[in-house]
RNA sequence: GGGGACGUAGCUCAGUUGGAUAGAGCGGCCGCCUCCUAAGCGGCAGGCCGGCAGUUCGAAUCUGCCCGUCCCUACCA
């Protein structure tokens, strides 16, 4: 409601400027700080000021008399240097509340690529967040309208998997139906993180054991041909199957995953090579240490580069680099490629919706279309954003400005270990890392929290709080509500700090569920629909909310305290908005602590079923129930679930 | 060397395209459970917003130069 009235006045303020001044510019309409100056202000006067050379003060008073009325405004006010305070009719603004704002859908179909883990070892807490952002953004942008179609790519291919496969083979001395054997057990992931931890400190041992074992794996793999390569679809399958079983925990779910395999056996690349060769894109280098690769110059992917800067597309064997695949890929997502996979549905997925796998064989079921978005979000980590600018450039330099324009890096910062978190683990921290605030994961080292301790952990966590509240409540269903309270302790955690921000990981603070975090809010969310259902307890059903109306809503809404809890709450459409706006969920995850803190006031100022007053008691009840569907949109919208009880 | 990010309360972080008195959580101290769950509420203490200059009616926010921390800069991904 909010965002309609921002939206409605900054229309209206507009075409005022522009009629009478002869200006147009963006209409400034901010939210004082200061709840006393009103619900929205005005700081055009300022703007105009130098145009106009008048003093700011006489702008204002200027406006705010030629505006004159405005609908749903009930008073404007010059205040300060030339603000322009305005305060909303209380009575038709709590009336228009309860309507539901529509959602249009434009712009096309958005593509979120998102999670994109290894599968060679579980998930770790740096896999976390970028799976909690990606999903959040999602559910911003359907929550608003958006076509969205979210791909997890699978590389499968990839030098990770083969070292993980040499491991198994040549330090384990297993065979691939030994391993197929061990996939098939619980956590085989966990598995695998010991074993890539342990091939990788061999490795870094024995540099040519690296070089030979690496090479004959990969080899096998890439011709998708002989033991090992058997071994590595064996292992990544399984893993992949892991991961998407720990996202499910958490509620993350995508519409398709695009395997590297594909890429290869459709010979996806072959077709972007002969664009890029064509376009003049990429060029093969004959001198210089990159000789006989194909290569695309520096100056597409960066300003100001050195003339001898380049990166290798092709390598001199004719192994195309994975930034190559990587362009391939960007471009089958915007349908650029003439080229598209084959679908089949994973198998063994929980019902509900239908998660599609690449193929490289066609199959008879019908999958939708997938890619040919207008705009793609990677959600990657800030480390790679040298590449993404690669890929980008790619496109750019096949022609492709706007896609180009539209293939957005959606980059985070890492989650590193705080010093007290590697010491909790039992990690030795190496000396150049002693005086450091965090110490960086890594998959190599075995060195990291792997997501599903952290929520097994987390629901251990709840589980002691939620009985001893609850001793007596049934096991499961306690359980049960551990398990939203410790998703909605993760995904918080995960959502709070904006992306730029690196997470320097602290066990104590992740297992905090009191303060500015998830189950805070869960916990509003709770005592809302407490109270609803205690009083259909105590008297049958709740009352007639048609009888509010304007007159009803302006006499209640008079009292200052209930007034800034509607308004606050009236927020969730314009927090949505902004959220997507600056590409930040942790604004929505902020809004959505401030709503629960809103209400943690009101729960204890109002009480709501002692009130005597009926009109109040009315307005009271009516308030907590819109502002439970409030507050469980925006939960909604963190994928955080509102547990039964806490 | 080049590119990028960051520096805000003891700690961890917000700060909406430059706006009114710089906020939150944690930690510290003091209060509040005969009353819809205290995972809560109220209060107090705590800041030259890294430094210096500049831009202007106005700067934590923009520009330049320093200081400090981190990331990237592979024929790995």
């Amino acid at each position: 409601m909010f965002h309609h009235i921002q939206n409605s006045l900054q229309e209206l303020v507009s075409a005022h400027l522009s009629a009478r001044y002869g200006v147009t510019l963006p209409v400034a309409l901010e939210e004082p700080a200061d709840p006393r100056f009103g619900e929205l202000a005005l700081t055009c006067a300022f703007q105009l000021a130098r145009q106009l050379r008048k003093p700011p003060r006489m702008i204002a008073q200027e406006l705010a008399s030629d505006l004159g009325e405005m609908p749903g405004v009930a008073a404007m006010e010059v205040a300060g240097n030339g603000y322009i305070n305005i305060r909303l009719d209380r009575g038709a603004y709590g009336a228009s509340l309860g309507a539901v704002a529509p959602r249009a859908a434009a712009g096309g179909k958005i593509v979120v690529e998102h999670t994109n883990i290894n599968p060679n070892k579980a998930a770790h807490i740096g896999h976390l967040r970028n799976a909690v952002l990606g999903d959040t953004f999602v559910r911003l942008l359907r929550a608003s309208g958006h076509d969205v179609e979210v791909q997890n790519y699978i590389d499968n291919t990839g030098v990770q998997v083969a070292d993980v496969v040499a491991g198994f083979h040549f330090v384990e001395k297993k065979s691939r139906d030994e391993v197929a054997e061990m996939a098939r057990r619980d956590r085989f992931d966990y598995v695998c993180w010991d074993v890539y931890s342990n091939v990788s400190r061999h490795f870094g041992e024995n540099a040519a054991d690296e070089k030979a074992w690496r090479h004959e794996t990969l080899h096998q793999i890439e011709a998708g041909e002989g033991e090992l390569a058997a071994m590595g679809n064996v292992v990544a399958d399984a893993v992949v199957r892991c991961h998407l079983r720990t996202m499910a925990r958490l509620g993350v779910t995508y519409d398709v995953l695009p395997r590297e395999s594909e890429i290869l056996h459709l010979k996806f690349w072959a077709s972007a090579f002969e664009q890029l060769k064509e376009r003049k894109a990429i060029y093969l280098e004959t001198e210089g240490p990159k000789a006989g690769c194909w290569v695309m110059a520096g100056s597409y992917y960066q300003q100001d580069a050195a003339s001898d800067d380049s990166k290798v597309i092709v390598r001199s064997n004719g192994i195309v680099t994975y930034v190559g695949k990587d362009i391939a890929y960007q471009l089958w997502k915007f349908g650029l490629l003439g080229k598209d996979f084959h679908y089949e549905p994973l198998p063994g997925e929980p019902s509900g919706r239908t998660v599609w796998i690449s193929t490289s064989r066609p199959r008879p079921e019908g999958a939708p279309s997938f890619g040919g978005a207008a705009t793609v979000y990677n959600v990657i980590d800030s480390r790679q954003s040298y590449l993404q600018d690669v890929v980008a450039a790619g496109l750019r330099a096949l022609g492709y400005t706007e896609q180009a324009d539209r293939s957005i890096h959606f980059s985070y910062e890492m989650v590193a270990l705080s010093p007290r978190a590697c010491a909790e683990l039992g990690f030795e921290i190496g000396e150049e890392d002693k005086g450091k605030s965090y110490v960086q994961v890594s998959g190599r080292k075995g060195l990291g929290v792997k997501a599903d301790d952290l929520i097994d952990k987390l629901i251990a966590t709840a589980l002691r709080e939620v009985t001893d509240r609850h001793p007596d409540a049934p096991e499961d269903e306690r359980h049960q509500a551990a398990s939203a309270i410790a998703i909605g302790a993760l995904r918080y955690f995960m959502l709070k700090y904006t992306r730029n921000t690196v997470i320097a990981f602290d066990m104590q603070e992740a297992l905090s569920f009191e303060g500015d975090t998830g189950p805070y809010v869960q916990y509003a969310a709770v005592r809302a629909r407490k109270i609803l259902r205690e009083f259909e307890t105590r008297n049958g059903s709740l009352p007639d909310f048609s009888a509010m109306d304007a007159g009803a809503f302006g006499r209640q809404l008079s009292d200052e305290g209930l007034w800034q809890f509607a308004v606050v709450a009236s927020k969730v459409d314009s927090a949505i908005a902004k959220a997507i706006a600056s590409g930040e969920p942790a604004h929505a995850a902020k809004y959505a602590f401030q709503l629960a803190q809103a209400f943690s006031r009101f729960y204890h100022d109002y009480p709501v079923i002692h009130e005597t007053n009926a009109e109040k008691r009315t307005l009271l009840l009516w308030l907590t129930s819109w502002f439970g569907h409030q507050l469980e949109r925006t939960l909604d919208v963190l994928g955080i679930p509102v547990p039964p009880y806490m």
